[in-house]
DNA sequence: CCTGGGTTTCCGTCATTCGGAAGGAGCCCG
DNA sequence: CGGGCTCCTTCCGAATGACGGAAACCCAGG
């Protein structure tokens, strides 16, 4: 058994309190916020004032709450979020000057793709993409790099479960998916064809720890029949591997470079 | 007295655990962790351990924690953070472009400037900013305006303590300190003439909120020398009045309507 | 084999959390 | 102007979960 939160009610009920802000929910108000998290009012007022009072939530003059700005500098010491945004960014802005379409940068976290930075071209296709935020890993182009490479636990899991379908050319079918996963791995790149929407396409390559492991991926989207993804996966993957190299290099803070695994 | 921390012991705890981590140290050991927190080990441990299930910390083969990637997400909703940074972040890319210096956005938190974004010029002056960090808020020219904006509460604790000099430059008189401030407030603009480093000058203007509050600073940094400070006010101003106005538009509700949350 | 660093587990004591209920503060509508 | 609404804040006694010293554990390295 892995599931059992193994969280004493304190901290269980402030980390239930910050899961209830959402992309849609970024203020509420008290009721608000019990209600989603399923607390009693009053034991969220309680709680939700000593966070404030620590800045790990702020009160507008409505008294709604958000997240505070606390809480936003002590996330940008994730090494998985701005530590890996801001090493990357310099070859996320060439591959953008070059191309003016989406570049997009994700890791994977559990079950699903976090994308840690967006840049959107200009006239590119539009992308529902938030900073931040999350999507199912087997169909976008970062979503497929980090699967390939996931621990098989991830993989089965995945692929056991139903697969959500988004358009008709969505990959649903488990042996289907195990092919183009092989494929990932034995090409180094990946390709969505209008996985998600049917107008945009996507092109992904992993991007590699000092060890080898798979930390994250890197991707071009773009409008689908414009470009051949043959003619974009020698910049994605060199990009790619520039990033790779930066990471190794700028391992400055620890004895000993450690491939991040999160567990559940 | 400001505010006492108004804190049980669970939630204070766990905040001290994560307030340990730093620009310098985004990866620990149990025992340092203990260490910085002031805590004893085992606590440490019960605790650590509780946020690790949540994924506010991830630990590495090592053994060794850092800052979850759950907690940088939790953390990018924060409207002052990530969002602030979003809506302005095409104007700052612009004046980046148009001017290929370094370009900064802030706001204040407490006593201090927290940089929410920073664009590096290719070859502008080196400057010692840390997207998530802080500085003091006297010296920068984003801290000027800030200063200048904030309540007088503040203003009376940052002039009543001792100021901290950075160079020959740095104004440190209160006197002096308090007519800088006038300026800033009369003209629209700051000017920090060398009071970091002796070869920065920066240029600040303020950036407002619906109802006119100073939430927020864009500034340009240049080599001392190079630029006339009267030359950049204009283009900084102008660039903090665009950006105030995509913060309006972008939904900023005051306490009418119900929220009309822009999806896309 | 032993020494020393960090890590994990245990468990009796007792300080802290819990949340229902009651009291306010606005706001809208008739 | 009053009654009803929703949302916010404060209180306090019961009982539950937190606390952390101490001891076992697990490596490396000498």
């Amino acid at each position: 058994m892995v599931k059992r939160a193994a969280t004493g009610p304190v901290l269980g009920r402030a980390l239930l309190i910050l899961e209830a802000f959402g992309p849609r929910h970024t203020t509420l108000t008290l009721t608000d916020l019990a209600r989603r998290a399923g607390l009693p009012l009053s034991t969220v007022h309680r709680l939700a004032g000593e966070l404030v009072s620590w800045g790990a939530l702020e009160r507008d003059p409505g008294g709604r709450y958000s997240v505070g700005l606390r809480l936003w500098e002590v996330g940008s010491l994730a090494p998985r979020g701005l530590g890996l945004r801001e090493r990357a960014l310099p070859y996320l802005e060439d591959l953008s000057q070059v191309t003016h379409e989406n570049v997009q940068l994700a890791v994977r976290e559990g079950a699903e793709v976090v994308f840690v930075e967006r840049i959107a071209g200009r006239r590119a296709v539009p992308v529902h993409t938030r900073v931040g935020g999350r999507f199912a890993l087997s169909a976008t182009g970062v979503g497929l790099v980090l699967l390939a490479h996931a621990p098989v636990a991830v993989q089965e899991e995945v692929i056991g479960s139903a697969i959500e379908r988004f358009t008709p050319h969505t990959v649903t079918d488990p042996a289907a998916l195990r092919r183009l996963l092989a494929d990932v791995r034995t090409n180094g790149f990946s390709v969505s064809d209008r996985q998600v929407t049917e107008d945009a396409l996507s092109v992904g390559a992993p991007i590699r720890d000092a060890h080898g492991t798979v930390v994250a991926a890197v991707s071009l989207v773009v409008r689908y029949g414009t470009v051949s993804p043959h003619a974009l996966s020698p910049l994605v993957r060199s990009s790619a591997r520039a990033i790779s190299r930066a990471l190794d290099t700028a391992g400055s803070d620890s004895t000993k470079q450690a491939p991040p695994e999160p567990l559940r």
